[in-house]
DNA sequence: AAGTGGTCTAGACCACCAG
DNA sequence: TGGTGGTCTAGACCACTTT
């Protein structure tokens, strides 16, 4: 799988302004020198420059050029779609997990019905997985991974990073996701299990597809309240649904 | 201002898949087919759909077509930037507003200094807005509008859309915004005003600018965690940053 | 006037999917 | 094999900003 071009130049880009080559206030050079730099025609940088826009890295000013906007914030990519463990990685963070189940099962756990109550039930692999920071549990993550697509989980990768096992092992292409975010009351056991004084929990339930639209995974992150935080990076959109 | 032609044609679709004329699990014509249809190359056909793509209104599958996803899930674009105003309208919600203050200050308040500590003190228009829907109250809305760019608020634009007075009466641009969703411990008037059985709340914090890269406004909206509910669509990362 | 980004085009080659 | 989307190109014209 040969990346694109213009990807790959989203990609040294995005380094460049990570590593601070190219500094916050500071303008990137213009779309034509960028055309020479990297031997790429101006749509293709465009290309490359569209992705950063969308990530909050630049910001493109009509008649001046793109200006490098305030990476702080925008560090912290959950928006998107990213795994606990690419997270973990890319903010060296000393987090743990704990695997408390991953079983094979017949039918779609009431869990889940219970908050994708317009989902048929299906075989697959259920998986409990509790996520620690300094020792401190922050979030209970249940996973439902369909079957098919997905056949099985070994724990060694279930440990890890469920996404790097489909995406590398399996080669399967994750590509969109559903979320949302809502308060709700959670069980006793949960409670339990992520040391909560109440039964209150942030949830983020999601729908994850592949690249031709098959569901492949259910997941619901019960968050410890006083850990969540949620960042994102919006634009305003063109066009009105 | 004229519209670019990729935008028109993204509208276009987009009206006709909200109203059924491309069904969900139907595919669109094929790009070939869209450029005769359109009068349009087939770059600019593809930036329409592209548009369609960040939306979560369509799929793109290579060899095969654009596939309609199934809308109903998205039609709250929460993501993105929209203003309570836009989605009432575009929900046909039976939602009240009251304006409870609407002055200039001399300097940031502090329960923005509280929440964006990194913020400099600036003169501005603090408005405070309760949100109801059926005659429940949802949110309290914020808002710090900084003067410059914003000299005033009319009560009665602060009573509709805040962002249609800053785009069509100032023809000011809005263009992104950063966002944190968080949970916290509210005032006891905060409480009171939102009829809450106890003082937590849901927050969302969101940093407001134009398409120049200046701020033009702040804004705290205080949820009612019952009622909370974000929903989003996300696409896998092509790069890592 | 010169440089910048915004947009559109026509054409090309590729990989993937179907029959 | 023909159709589909994925990518890249070279060139053109425009509007905006700065000098």
């Amino acid at each position: 799988m040969v990346k694109a071009k213009s990807d790959l130049i989203a990609q040294d880009l995005a380094s460049k302004i990570k590593h601070g080559q190219f500094k916050c206030g500071e303008y990137l050079p213009s779309e034509n020198q960028l055309t020479d730099l990297y031997g790429a025609s101006r749509e293709t940088i465009r290309k490359a420059l569209q992705q950063l826009m969308t990530f909050g890295l630049i910001q493109k000013i009509k008649g001046k050029g793109s200006v490098v906007l305030d990476l702080q914030k925008f560090a912290f990519p959950i928006s998107g779609i990213s795994s606990f463990d690419e997270l973990n990685k890319s903010l060296k963070m000393h987090a743990e997990t704990r695997l408390l189940q991953d079983k094979m099962v017949n039918s779609l756990p009431p869990l889940f019905k219970k908050y994708f109550p317009e989902q048929l039930s299906n075989t697959g692999i259920y998986v409990e997985r509790l996520r620690l920071i300094n020792d401190e549990p922050v979030v209970l993550d249940c996973d439902f991974l369909l079957n098919p697509p997905v056949e099985q989980l070994p724990a060694v990768e279930a440990k890890h990073s469920i996404y790097s096992y489909i995406e590398n092992q399996l080669g399967l292409e994750v590509s969109y996701a559903t979320k949302t975010i809502t308060v709700e009351k959670i069980t006793d056991d949960f409670q339990k299990k992520l040391q909560l004084p109440n039964q209150q929990a942030v949830l983020v339930a999601s729908q994850n597809y592949l690249a031709d639209t098959t569901l492949f995974q259910l997941t619901l992150s019960f968050h410890n309240p006083r850990r969540f935080k949620f960042i994102d990076f919006a634009r305003r959109q063109k066009i009105k649904i």
